[in-house]
DNA sequence: GACGGTCGCAACGTTAATTGTTACGACAGC
DNA sequence: GCTGTCGTAACAATTAACGTTGCGACCGTC
């Protein structure tokens, strides 16, 4: 198992937005994020952080401060959010270098460097097709 | 980063043994497999034996122990191998439950389950393209 | 211009998963 | 019996993610 939350939390983050400020709301804390989220204000403003730098998201700060939308949930993919949170690859290559002297701790790295590339690729293509607004749409219509 | 090397230790296992053979050896222990991969005879030992589970090895025990294919090289994809040695999904939900109260925290993973399984399939077909035939050719097309 | 609420960020503690290591019994051929 | 290797359990070490605390920066309001 590899145990990455950040792009189910960082979905979560957004489409909790987007359906506050379609509530009209101008913007959402980072507490009110965590509350729904189940997890603490810093965690959230972390991963708000990434979105910022990616453009999706933008934050105020003084009295009235919090988050908002930097652009439609039509028009954001999971994958811009994949790209601003997920910092390595899905498959992992040895820990350790192989043996170099071996033909096939030689040639080992390469070649699956070459399918890992290939499934990622693939991968982005799937991310790519969903945007947060189908998110949000699925979330509103789970039966409680 | 996930951190998953278990795939890749696998396939670099199962070249190996397959080459090894096609020198015309009978079986080969999980320590030259581990001086290859640069790591422990136990962790070797430990991935073999979800490979036999799944009935991609064979092993003898006694003197002249060691692993020896159970399938050829051509009939065996990394998806097979991903099944074998891969306990969980590619995408993590989050670590403690959201808050059911909450019209998001409530449909995010019902939502999110949806849109990775659909992920998960299709890197599974990907998987499948691969055999580990492939996987050996690559290797032993690498330039020094 | 002080106040209060929230972000920004750094530092550190906590947790969970994987990997590495040691140990020892089981097995099978010599 | 002796030897070499697997089978497996137990435990240590490592790593990455996550959680927590603390405090300064910011800014609308009073």
């Amino acid at each position: 198992m590899s145990a990455n939350s950040r792009l189910t939390i960082a979905a979560h983050a957004l489409a909790w937005i987007g359906l506050y400020q379609r509530q009209g709301h101008e913007v959402a804390t980072s507490e009110q994020i965590a509350t729904s989220a189940n997890t603490n204000p810093v965690v959230i403003r972390r991963l708000l952080g990434e979105l910022r730098r990616a453009g999706l998201v933008e934050s105020r700060r003084g009295v009235g401060a919090g988050w908002s939308l930097a652009r439609e949930l039509e028009s954001m993919t999971l994958f811009d959010v994949y790209e601003a949170v997920e910092p390595g690859p899905l498959f992992a290559m040895h820990r350790t270098t192989p043996d170099q002297g071996c033909v096939v701790g030689h040639g080992i790295q390469p070649a699956m460097q070459n399918i890992y590339e290939g499934i990622e690729e693939t991968v982005r293509h799937e991310l790519a097709r969903v945007t947060l607004a189908h998110v949000l749409r699925d979330v509103l219509a789970t039966p409680r």
